[in-house]
DNA sequence: GTTAGCATGTAAGGAGTTACATGATTTT
DNA sequence: AAAATCATGTAACTCCTTACATGCTAAC
């Protein structure tokens, strides 16, 4: 009845204790590591969506074996991992059709857990992606055209950057997607990740 | 006491009404083909600011000269100007020093702003951007280079997406940084705008 | 034995978004 | 006179951020 945390930190945090159980503190790390430059969350953010995944039932405390030490008052680490109805409900976050998964941040997430994806889902979040990003194009082109005369130079800077940078992301889904429409029609392979990694040794070179 | 509204919005609404008086309808229009793609608000963000930048003292409603018709109500066009108060606040908000500047949206605004901003602190924005962007560069390596072999393809080509759009904003800045200093350098220049499009053809080969 | 960093949390609040409600004006 | 669109607003809610509070554990 009360929060939902259907944001992008719910998905997020399902997505990692799915690969393997951790503590809080842990998860947060890899959380922003995992996510890389696009999105970083605090404790204040995480703690809450812990407990509230906790209280509904898709995440459970581990208990990690009170040996020796009974641990009176129950402080110190507390190892959270994934339920049944988590994995469920990560599967459904992940397969989620509809705009949650090609806004900026909810299709990044869903991304960045495309290994856990199954081919056909993947498929269709870039193309969603796509086809969001063309109609953001369409929008501001027309607007430009529109209101090309009052701008001045800074402000039309701006949009020409802002506009070449959907620009090449548009063209970096027609490569994904390329690459995913060909490993899906080579009977054998299940999930052939993006892009021959010869370039990957320090080619840092501008 | 309440409300600070010390977001984007405000920003956004006292440059534009900087520039001319409106009524919040246009202002609306006008404010989302002005950030382009970057940034749209709705009604339910404008007006309730409005509100309050009205009660602040920073702008003003405007009376159409209501001549023949009394307007019993109060209904219909209010038209909104920005007062002194108001354009000594603007001023203040674009030459902010501070995180404020660096952020994403933010930065976004004031540079879209540029036109009214001096010298100076446009160089200051710029460079501050800069830094921000190179900090994350910094972090987001460190933490590829250590944790490396446990991301899956997908996570990693998400990771060399996001580098890629930050390093091309970097580059996109030191020219601008470039072009400004440049300008500042020669006497009887105040604002030349940012330059030679030469380059913006196609050179996308990897 | 005290700083540094691990670890867990809460309260207050910021910055909008969504959905709704309504009235005025122009177009068909 | 019906439909579109111009125009103004509010209440409730979302999702997260900031600042604070605390206690444990290892290193120096």
């Amino acid at each position: 009845m009360s929060g939902h945390r259907s944001g992008v930190l719910e998905l997020a945090v399902l997505g990692l204790l799915h690969e393997t159980p951790m503590h809080g503190y842990e998860l947060r790390k890899r959380l922003n590591s995992f996510l890389g430059a696009f999105r970083a969350f605090g404790y204040g953010s995480l703690y809450p969506c812990l407990k509230e995944l906790l209280a509904q039932g898709l995440i459970a405390e581990e208990q990690p074996d009170m040996l020796g030490k009974p641990l009176a008052g129950r402080r110190s680490k507390i190892v959270y991992r994934l339920t049944a109805e988590g994995k469920e409900r990560l599967e459904q976050l992940l397969a989620e059709p509809g705009p949650a998964a090609w806004e900026d941040d909810g299709f990044g997430v869903r991304f960045a857990f495309f290994g856990q994806t199954r081919a056909d889902i993947r498929l269709r979040i870039l193309e969603g992606r796509r086809t969001r990003l063309e109609e953001r194009l369409d929008g501001v082109r027309a607007a430009m055209a529109r209101t090309r005369e009052r701008l001045d130079s800074y402000t039309l800077e701006l949009h020409r950057h802002g506009l070449e940078s959907v620009e090449r992301e548009v063209r970096w889904l027609n490569e994904l997607i390329a690459s995913e429409r060909q490993a899906g029609s080579e009977p054998g392979q299940q999930s052939p990740p993006p892009g021959d990694n010869e370039t990957s040794a320090g080619t840092s070179a501008s």
